[in-house]
RNA sequence: GCCGAGGUGGUGAAACUGGCAGACACGCCAGCCUUAGGAGCUGGUGCCCGUAAGGGUGUGUGGGUUCAAAUCCCACCCUCGGCACCA
């Protein structure tokens, strides 16, 4: 018979569904969840998904074959704009979309022939699950940790909504690439940055890529500086700003404060010149990108001064759009001799430069921002400028007017949006009360079904335009309220689902106790880099949220995360439509089947990096499991001698042994490579039909993990076994044998190779030295010179020095 | 600008704590088989010299440590990634 992959790899994914093989039991022992991303359904699945899910399962079934008790589950990330677009171009709705994508992806997950467990899926736009997303909400809403406020949001005019600042990338919209405007709008957010210290502390006892946790703690963005207030001349207030550098303050010569925060003084009674307000409303109709790009400074005296608290001089105040209002206090001490932005504004207007810490170099025509010690500062002159900071922020608390502080970049997570296609936030509005809290027992808040769904302009959701949904009485007063129309940042959902999968069914709770025990916090996860800043954080947060309120005992979601490469089209980009280099995995299933897909994935390389698709790849490992076919099919356990059992013995146990060691190390290239070494070497010494019954079991056991169909047909068709190989245990391995092998030694002169040694392990320094130095080769290096020196490495190595 | 990761054949890559560089494949070349092959089998394949045996050379560049360096140290070049008018 011919290995046809196409017959037997169905026939297998029904067998294990049918059995249910792969249903993690709620053990209390050796449980493992074995986490990867779960697909987002604005599509089907492409090769990144593939590529993913096989490794993994690579691993969870070396991890079943060694006693786990794993769980391996799948699910799907349902809600949210790219699935609502999608629909929305394909002129469908996006319930209808979505459905039609789990079902499309079910299917196609089921031809991976991965043991994921079927009993255990969630969806996130089920209103089962996302009625805890909502309790979530409330929850932290409750806290203190959900609230409304009035900021500066950055607005899509593309996909009419607002984006969390994670969402955007370099000005642009994640999502569609339009430049994203800024506006100031009420909305939900998550108090994120109240834990942005332990986001970035706990990353210490992560094992997560080094660069995942570098992208965390950029993206948090802490800075230690101090908060210092410069009253203002003749007025009662003071203006507050934030600087890492006070020991440069006798330095500052003026403020410059950000046009948000001068707007802000405006609607609190400023009354501001005409050039002051024109300046203000040009700043803030450009967009952050605008902003950024701009290299020449702009700004304009504000009409005042304030008093520098060290000098007690006199400094005016200037309203500059280089001073951003969402970092710090949204204003700063200018010190143009020792900040070259300053520096510059200060050129440019014509501004007071001090310099007041002195250090070597020159710095004609840019601003000295290099430690040193001080002068022009009265009583800290000589001092390090190091130590300085700590001594003039004391100085100035002393004064009541500076506090030590930490700022940073992070802001809080903007979770309103105008869509349709999410969670409704699970708030109503009562003219008389304020915002209520939907009561819990009234959870799910569903999503209406509505005919015009679509996004509009002016930052009204959809779902303000059901009137019948909207309209409802006020939990608190009974009288007429309105319910909140936002939906979820389907980052919501996603943050906790991992949680969901130990408890899928539960309609009491998020998650039982119990099963969080058995099951949280999750060992591994595998995923894409580009959830570093976002979903990972999210994650983290929402983790670290519920387990400051009780609701979990675990403060990190995930101990050891891996990030897998992405799968580029044949000439190296990355696949897109527009592109034509997409490479469909359906199509290549059915020319390979799935174990050869599978396994080209785990050969292509270390599973971290990216790999253009090469068509040829996978044409060799399927040529690798015809010849296992041919080899394995024709089992017939012909008599051997005792030199062929012993050969095959070793091959055998080595094979167990390296490619063992190689999935635990998520080394799955090298595990392919030692299958291919076994079969090679079986092929080439022994020839076919010499292999015991145990000896075939063992040669099937190793390749289980990686080709499970064509690895389960041999089991049980040809080997005549009645359950399956992937309940086996996986093989031992003989050491002592493996032990006795020859070993290559090499013979060096000079530290160059002259010859190589077949030689009994153990073999001793003179016996080698007699046998290097009557070797012809050697003979011939050492030119009739005495060797002045012996360097021997046992079982490895003789260098002969002269 | 700051921070991080990485540079090994024509290609993907391998090389455990310094110890045979290029395992395992892809591709290519030659041969066998075949009416045919985007099938199969056998052999070869870093580069240079040589029919060969063999010799030289070789892991981004330059230097260093060592009996011995892809691996350790110093300087530099290049590629990719994160942050970036962040005070």
């Amino acid at each position: 018979m011919k290995y046809n992959p196409q017959k037997i790899e169905k026939k297998w994914q029904k067998q294990w569904e049918k059995e249910k093989l792969y249903e993690a039991k709620d053990f209390g022992h050796k449980n493992y969840m074995l986490l990867a991303e779960f697909p987002y359904t604005s599509g089907n699945l492409h090769m990144g998904h593939w590529f993913t899910y096989s490794i993994a399962d690579i691993y969870g079934r070396y991890l079943r074959m060694n006693g786990y008790n794993v769980m391996y589950p799948i699910g799907f990330d349902a809600f949210g704009l790219p699935a609502e677009n999608a629909a929305i171009k394909h002129g469908s709705t996006p319930e209808k979309w979505t459905k039609k994508n789990i079902s499309n992806m079910t299917k196609q997950l089921h031809s991976i022939g991965a043991g994921f467990d079927w009993s255990r899926v969630v969806d996130t736009s089920d209103p089962e699950y996302y009625k805890w997303t909502q309790w979530i909400f409330l929850k932290l809403y409750e806290a203190g940790l959900a609230y409304r406020a009035k900021t500066f949001v950055n607005w899509c005019p593309h996909d009419k909504t607002v984006l969390a600042n994670e969402q955007v990338i370099d000005g642009k919209c994640d999502r569609c690439g339009n430049i994203v405007e800024q506006r100031e709008l009420s909305q939900w957010m998550f108090k994120i940055t109240s834990f942005a210290d332990v986001l970035i502390d706990d990353l210490e006892g992560l094992d997560w890529p080094e660069t995942t946790k570098i992208a965390q703690k950029n993206w948090i963005g802490r800075s230690e500086g101090a908060k210092i207030k410069f009253p203002v001349k003749d007025q009662e207030h003071a203006v507050e700003v934030f600087t890492t550098r006070p020991d440069t303050i006798f330095g500052a010569t003026f403020l410059v404060v950000s046009p948000e925060l001068a707007k802000k003084w405006i609607e609190i009674g400023w009354k501001a010149s005409q050039e002051v307000i024109e300046y203000i409303s040009t700043s803030l109709r450009k967009t952050e990108l605008q902003r950024q790009e701009e290299s020449d400074k702009t700004g304009v005296f504000a009409g005042f001064n304030a008093v520098n608290p060290m000098t007690e001089k006199e400094i005016p105040i200037w309203v500059g759009d280089y001073v951003l209002g969402g970092y710090g206090t949204g204003a700063l001490m200018a010190v143009p001799a020792h900040d070259q932005r300053d520096f510059e504004f200060a050129k440019k207007y014509t501004l007071p430069i001090k310099e007041v810490v002195l250090n070597e170099g020159d710095f004609i025509g840019k601003a000295n921002e290099s430690e040193g010690v001080l002068i022009n500062s009265d009583g800290f002159d000589g001092m390090p400028s190091v130590e300085a900071r700590e001594k003039i922020t004391q100085a100035l608390k002393d004064k009541g007017l500076g506090e030590f502080h930490k700022t940073y970049r992070l802001h809080d997570w903007i979770l309103s949006r105008q869509r349709y296609w999410g969670a409704p936030i699970p708030m109503i509005q009562c003219s008389e009360c304020g915002y209520q809290p939907v009561p819990v027992e009234d959870l799910p808040v569903k999503l209406p079904k509505l005919t015009d769904f679509l996004p509009v302009e002016g930052g009204k959701s959809p779902l303000a335009r059901s009137e019948k949904w909207v309209k409802i009485k006020c939990p608190k007063c009974g009288g007429p309220a309105e319910r909140e129309t936002d939906t979820i940042d389907t980052f919501v959902d996603s943050s906790w689902y991992f949680m969901r999968y130990t408890d899928p069914k539960n309609e009491q709770e998020l998650v039982s106790k119990e099963k969080m025990d058995k099951w949280l916090p999750v060992p591994l996860y595998i995923g894409g880099r580009e959830h570093n800043t976002m979903h990972l954080l999210y994650a983290r947060f929402i983790t670290k949220a519920l387990n400051s309120l009780g609701v979990i005992e675990f403060p990190e979601p995930f101990l050891s995360r891996r990030n897998h490469g992405v799968i580029m089209g044949p000439d190296g980009k990355r696949m897109s439509k527009s592109k034509g280099n997409v490479i469909d995995p359906d199509t290549e299933v059915d020319k390979y089947g799935a174990d050869s897909v599978r396994m080209n994935f785990a050969f292509l390389g270390p599973f971290e990096q990216d790999y253009a698709w090469n068509s040829n790849n996978i044409g060799g490992v399927n040529r690798f499991l015809n010849r296992v076919w041919n080899i394995l099919e024709r089992f017939n356990d012909k008599q051997r001698t005792v030199k062929e059992a012993r050969e095959i013995d070793v091959a055998i146990s080595r094979a167990v042994k390296d490619v063992g060691n190689d999935i635990k190390q998520h080394k799955f290239n090298t595990g392919v490579s030692g299958l291919m070494k076994l079969v090679n070497s079986l092929e080439a010494e022994v020839g076919e039909g010499k292999l015991s019954k145990e000896n075939t079991e063992k040669i099937l056991k190793v390749i289980a993990p990686f080709a499970p169909h064509i690895t389960e047909e041999l089991w049980q068709e040809v080997l005549g076994n009645s359950d399956s190989v992937h309940l086996q245990s996986w093989p031992e391995y003989d050491e002592i044998l493996l032990d006795q092998e020859l070993i290559t030694l090499v013979i060096q002169v000079n530290g160059k190779l002259r010859d190589t040694l077949q030689v009994k392990p153990g073999i001793s320094e003179d016996e080698v030295k007699n046998l290097a130095l009557v070797s012809d080769q050697v003979q011939r290096s050492l030119e009739g010179k005495e060797p002045k020196k012996f360097i021997y490495i046992q079982n490895k190595l003789l260098n002969i020095v002269i």
